[in-house]
DNA sequence: CCGATTTGACCAAA
DNA sequence: TTTGGTCAAATCGG
């Protein structure tokens, strides 16, 4: 449930300062392929097809810089979570332990009408309103029908959507499709951006708890070869070719006690190599184009995530509404 | 038939 | 009172 926090006190200061750590080498390591760009890229050499690799060379750069105001970001919102934790305590947790009563499933067992809905209440936490990690990132798809950024690897199953005053777009609600299954409370919110209908707003609350959360994810990463292959259906999405775009606002562990997943995100031609779950998993993949735009960490509770996205063959995970 | 989505209603926070 | 978030019945689709 919020499984979040349910973990109880997943993350003690020590934990933090070891994201900044983590956060610090993964800083290490994007600078270094940022020289290792420098040295290979422009001049077209090493390479290859010089006219080609430009423009993935390119993306590749603005990307890596990307990263790197992202990681710088994420350092400093760690340390200075790190230093809260040394202070004495963390903000978050207060009342807002959603130890989560709403007992292994959210509505399925409480749908004895609005009555059921307090029960949260008395129970101690309301399951509406905030107490759960938040953090939002935005997405950019490429055509008005390209979901395929906003398909993150979980699966989610939608519960609502609603018309948000001043915005022009309606707001979805997912939640994981495992709540009732293995209590997995994490859910999302969807909106496009008013101003571009390319740009979606998406806020995440709570993680994952669900095992299959985190394989599917991982499955995402992984490759289209073997997803293409256990996805049964839908032989090619109606767009024309589908990128593997990478999103990602900030780190995300999952779990400190277990292992901290770090990953480096791939661009054209670039090595990716991830370590999930304490797993890990090395792969070359081509990335005709990869969007990449992080927003604020609204609250960033106590975990922070990364999502990858693959269009190619995950469109057909799961559909959005027709407004996506 | 079962699981996902749609959509109006309900409820609590602001 | 208004607005955002959730519920749940109806509906859709495989």
């Amino acid at each position: 449930m919020e499984g979040s926090s349910s973990d109880g006190s997943r993350y003690g200061g020590a934990g933090r300062c070891a994201l900044v750590a983590e956060l610090v080498q993964m800083q290490g390591m994007v600078r270094q392929l940022e020289a290792e760009m420098g040295t290979h890229g422009g001049v077209g050499g090493g390479g290859g097809g010089a006219a080609m690799a430009a423009g993935a060379d390119e993306r590749c750069r603005a990307l890596v810089s990307g990263l790197l105001s992202s990681i710088d970001r994420s350092i400093s919102i760690a340390r200075s979570c790190c230093a809260e934790a040394a202070a004495g305590r963390l903000t978050q947790p207060a009342g807002a332990a959603p130890e989560s009563p709403p007992s292994a499933d959210g509505s399925a067992g409480s749908d004895h009408g609005a009555d059921s809905r307090c029960r949260a209440n008395a129970a101690g936490t309301c399951k509406k309103r905030k107490t759960l990690p938040k953090w939002s990132k935005q997405v950019k798809v490429r055509s008005v029908q390209d979901v395929g950024p906003l398909d993150d690897g979980f699966s989610w199953r939608k519960y609502g959507q609603k018309d948000i005053l001043g915005a022009k777009y309606p707001r979805a609600y997912f939640r994981c499709t495992h709540r009732h299954t293995q209590g997995c409370h994490a859910s999302k919110q969807v909106q496009r951006a008013d101003g571009d209908p390319l740009l979606f707003d998406v806020v995440y609350h709570g993680d994952h708890t669900c095992a299959h959360g985190a394989r599917s994810a991982a499955a995402a990463i992984d490759g289209q070869a073997a997803a293409s292959a256990e996805q049964k259906h839908q032989p090619t999405p109606p767009q024309e070719q589908n990128a593997v775009s990478v999103a990602f606002t900030s780190m995300a562990v999952v779990n400190a006690s277990t292992s901290s997943p770090f990953v480096s995100p791939a661009t054209s031609d670039c090595q990716v190599s991830y370590e999930l779950g304490g797993g890990s998993m090395a792969g070359v993949r081509n990335v005709p184009d990869v969007e990449l735009a992080s927003k604020t960490n609204s609250s960033m509770g106590d975990d922070m995530e990364f999502m990858f996205s693959l269009d190619a063959d995950f469109l057909d995970t799961y559909k959005y509404s027709s407004y996506f």
